[in-house]
DNA sequence: GGACCGCCTTGATCTCAATCAGAGCTTTCG
DNA sequence: CGAAAGCTCTGATTGAGATCAAGGCGGTCC
């Protein structure tokens, strides 16, 4: 990818560069998204956005992963979802209720616009929000297909996909996965329990359809049987 | 509430007048909005828009609910969403892919503008965007909510929900839930079968929070108990 | 170096929702 | 009207995943 002219530094660096909601904006409106975006790395998202007064109009993962988590009064937690880089963290301005919390890991790196209006004239502004609202939409989408998986498909056939998603997302024409989260993590998104992951994984590896190496490395070695796995 | 001047008669007879997407719109915008919208009632909703290629910019229910079905190879069925008069129905334009298909009650009418730039200024155009994407983001929210349910949950518990839940969209004062979905609708909603959702229902009459009368007609006899026992 | 700690894995047992089966009930339709 | 179909409810059985328990591995800190 050649270097566009005036391109700030975060973004000739951004390993979601050419990915992800930036590189889909058309061209005139990227160049000018790029000079209005700023890095930040909050140390607690809620102060920065998710919750606080301070809000932000919108907000791209850069590096490192965000999750969504819901803990119930009685310690119960679910990773309702989560952001790798390139995609936007839609969260409402004034969010962060209780029981909802947003995480993000310690390489974390976030791009904001505060405040649109400020930084756009009108015109870039209205596309930005149309951009924002198919995103969002796309995002619903997802989401629906989390709560079908959830709600019909066995552990193996979750970890499955979860596998196949995330190279989609991260690395769609590598062999390797590399999960970003725990196998308590895995299981609070999967709705499982640590131990069950772990057996899930052990029933993909069995047959040959990925292999392990080490705990956050996922080798597919059979896509097909895996997406026969995964339920369809 | 007084009938507005130029209000248009599916307007002054929506059950969700003064409820929901359009209620909330600031005042001169909300008119202009009823005189801009739709009423519709699409034999099939992949034909309108959520599929075909007409779409729509904007649509909310009137009267009836809409359900979203994920529909997996071998026939397991989920319902992900669903809609009830006031709400707004987020579906990509083009939307509808392979497993998805939203489906409506036989009393469905939904308010319709399929194209916000040729009806409304470019102001008024923004401003509408802005509030469906907040909407948007609540329905992320909602959605997030759902999926945390079906993680950690129990039938009992996620029947709770769904009964307080709904009561909050249809009937916020009242102590009578209308169901919208038969058994069968229920099981696919919450990730269980027709028949627990049946024993789950019994366990939350059985001690006096709820009763029955009629297989879809919900009473609440004791609200602080029941939230109690939707887990939180 | 060695002890501790957290994460991952494996094994044994138990529990709760799925499954299988069948009986009321209402609605539809001939 | 009577048969048929669909929905709902209840009971008995079964099995998958949670739970309980313990051992291995890798990192950190003293």
């Amino acid at each position: 990818m050649e270097r566009e002219p005036s391109e700030p530094p975060h973004c000739a660096q951004c390993p979601a560069r050419d990915r992800g909601f930036c590189s889909r904006l058309p061209e005139p409106l990227r160049q000018r998204f790029r000079q209005a975006v700023r890095p930040a790395a909050p140390g607690r998202l809620a102060d920065e956005g998710g919750g606080g007064s301070a809000g932000w109009d919108l907000a791209v993962v850069s590096r490192g992963t965000v999750a969504v988590h819901n803990t119930f009064e009685d310690g119960r937690r679910a990773i309702t979802d989560f952001m790798v880089p390139g995609e936007v963290l839609h969260a409402r301005e004034g969010g962060n209720r209780k029981g909802r919390e947003v995480a993000a890991s310690p390489d974390f790196l976030l791009c904001l616009v505060p405040n649109l209006e400020a930084e756009f004239d009108a015109a870039d502004c209205h596309c930005l929000e149309r951009y924002l609202r198919s995103d969002a939409l796309g995002h619903i989408e997802a989401l629906r297909d989390m709560i079908a998986d959830l709600a019909r498909l066995d552990p193996t056939e979750r970890l499955a996909r979860l596998i196949l998603g995330l190279r989609e997302r991260l690395n769609p024409e590598g062999r390797v996965v590399d999960l970003p989260l725990s196998r308590g993590d895995i299981a609070d998104l999967l709705g499982l329990r640590a131990e069950t992951v772990s057996r899930s994984l052990h029933a993909l590896e069995r047959p040959g359809l990925i292999r392990r190496s080490g705990p956050k490395k996922i080798e597919i070695l059979d896509p097909a049987a895996l997406a026969a796995a995964a339920g369809g």
